[in-house]
DNA sequence: TATGAATGAGGTTTCATTCAT
DNA sequence: TATGAATGAAACCTCATTCAT
């Protein structure tokens, strides 16, 4: 399997910073490729074409994305604290990592279309993540029982969505984890006075 | 002013059409003209450079878009049915224009930082209309006075976005307007049961 | 005849100050027509196209240029002083009028061989009143018999020529018209001591 | 170093050869990469841009044209030798490449001032050559000790520059290298009868 | 005569991908 | 496996000229 030669991490990685510091388009294969120490030629023994570089960045950084939050929200006994916890890992882990940031939240959507439907896939997973959350939120009696599940997620995903990319647009200027307290109240308490 | 020639409004509808049909990286100059029923040259006689028709094509679009949902706004009483014809509103306008809608959610956000720069410039006085709602909800004692405005309005918008870029990726096949309704009750009493 | 309209002359001297201003090739039609505050399709009225306007500028003022040297030699009374003569009128009319030089050293000599070609029958005269200076030359016994005209009349002029070129390149920072005489001499005394 | 590499000097001579035959304006990187028998994007490897070869083939000619000047004028022992020599050598060297002098005298002169002021100062050393054999002449007390070097080499450059290219707009049809020792005893003994 | 909006041909350069070594 | 020199397709924009008014 080649995802496990040392050349394949490589490169992803590479590509993850070229990405974040030159810009989606800037980033030439020449570019990766010098970055990762490698000839360009040898990027092709690894990966398809340019576009399954980024595809594999994508599936091996939100991979590792998907699986922290997975690990964090299953120490959680509830719908609410694992609603908590995912939006809380969701911010910090894009915070902590500042490059990967800029690559998922704006330069991999300048992608094409064919591009960002394979990023997609890669990303349903951690929209099943939240809908089963919101579905154990249900089942305990916590939500209500009539809410479209599908609408939600798509409130919290693209509420957690809207909120990290203002959040790289103002380059990290502010700090975005401590807000996550904030937001799970908005999500579950919505905006109305009580 | 060039902005009320014929030839300018033909060129920016050419624009929207051929970047839906084609995608934003094979809109090319001579498609667009072509399209337009005008030379090339035109083009560079009503718009500086290629961005320019596509800033342009945001501005104008965005900018009917706005005044539509303001105009609608003006004749509700409370911040609650503003809010509600804020979203029926965003809905139903980029239900209407399908080829608009794609541009809007997929291909324009291909764009290169520089022209997403001012896409979002564009796209303020749209989210200052909603930190207004906001704000007269919690001057009207209908929304807790404690909210964040600025997390409010990124999950409004967020949400809206989400939803509207799905309905667009899942080709228009359901329908997207009788959603508000539900949107609004989520957004306004959170997920919570009472 | 075209050359006695008003707007015929407006346009040569246009297009002098553009192309001194702008260099031959950022004279646009467009620009030389502003310059003489007409219309661009007005200059297709007194012009074939734009190569026409250009030679047209070199005849008449290269026209004018030859007519006062030779009224300036014809009061001269033997070849010595008329060669004088003209190297002074050579220098004097060129450092008189900044953007003619500039035009007519550096400017036109971009052009492609073609325009080149006519410019150089518009030369000619100016070469036959050189000719015609060393012939008198000779038949006053004051020049050696035995040079080759044609030869003497490609030193004289390369000679003029390299030096105003090079005191147009040096934006005319010397004193060109005071070497007149030096250069007379070194013609036709040659560079050996005697 | 790029340019002891094959196809560097491949390319240059294609460009000679494209230039002369289709002139300057013509002379399309696409047509000089078929001539050298390389595809166009080869062309960037070797030379940053299409002004960057136009300098390169001036480089590269004029550097072998001055080195065969100066070693032909090494081995002569006085300064009217070494000046025979220079313009003995200037005639048959550009005479000899019929190509060459096209370029050299026609095709290059139409480049924009930026291109061509890289062109003199690669011309520069030229220049000094022939000043150092006016000052040698001088200190031979052969020449006159009150000349102006600077005049002179004006003289001596425009006379043989004048010379060469009413030869190439003659297309070569008279022998220009046997007129070289009527040109140096017309520069050194002038124009007037002894 | 005069206008100026419209035309449309044409070329430099980049960069993902290949393949001989 | 690894290299990196070579490939070649593809598109934005300018500007001389025209022609309906």
């Amino acid at each position: 399997m080649k995802k496990n030669k040392p050349k394949y991490k490589l490169i992803i990685d590479a590509a993850v910073q070229v990405i974040a510091e030159n810009g989606y388009h800037a980033a030439q294969v020449s570019k990766i490729a010098k970055q990762a120490g490698v000839a360009d030629g040898t990027i092709y023994l690894y990966f398809k074409n340019k576009e399954d570089i980024l595809v594999s960045v994508f599936e091996e950084k939100m991979g590792q994305f998907i699986q922290q939050i997975a690990n964090a929200i299953d120490t959680k006994e509830n719908a609410n604290d694992k609603l908590l916890t995912l939006i809380h890992m969701h911010f910090s882990q894009l915070a902590a990592d500042h490059h990967l940031a800029i690559v998922a939240q704006l330069e991999l959507r300048q992608s094409n279309p064919a591009l960002r439907r394979k990023i997609n896939q890669v990303l349903k997973p951690y929209l099943q993540v939240i809908d089963s959350i919101i579905q154990e939120g249900i089942d305990e009696n916590i939500y209500a029982a009539d809410v479209n599940i599908t609408l939600v997620r798509q409130m919290v995903f693209g509420t957690l969505d809207e909120m990290v990319t203002n959040w790289v647009i103002k380059e990290g200027k502010y700090n975005l984890v401590e807000q996550a307290e904030a937001v799970h109240a908005l999500l579950t308490e919505g905006l109305n006075k009580r």
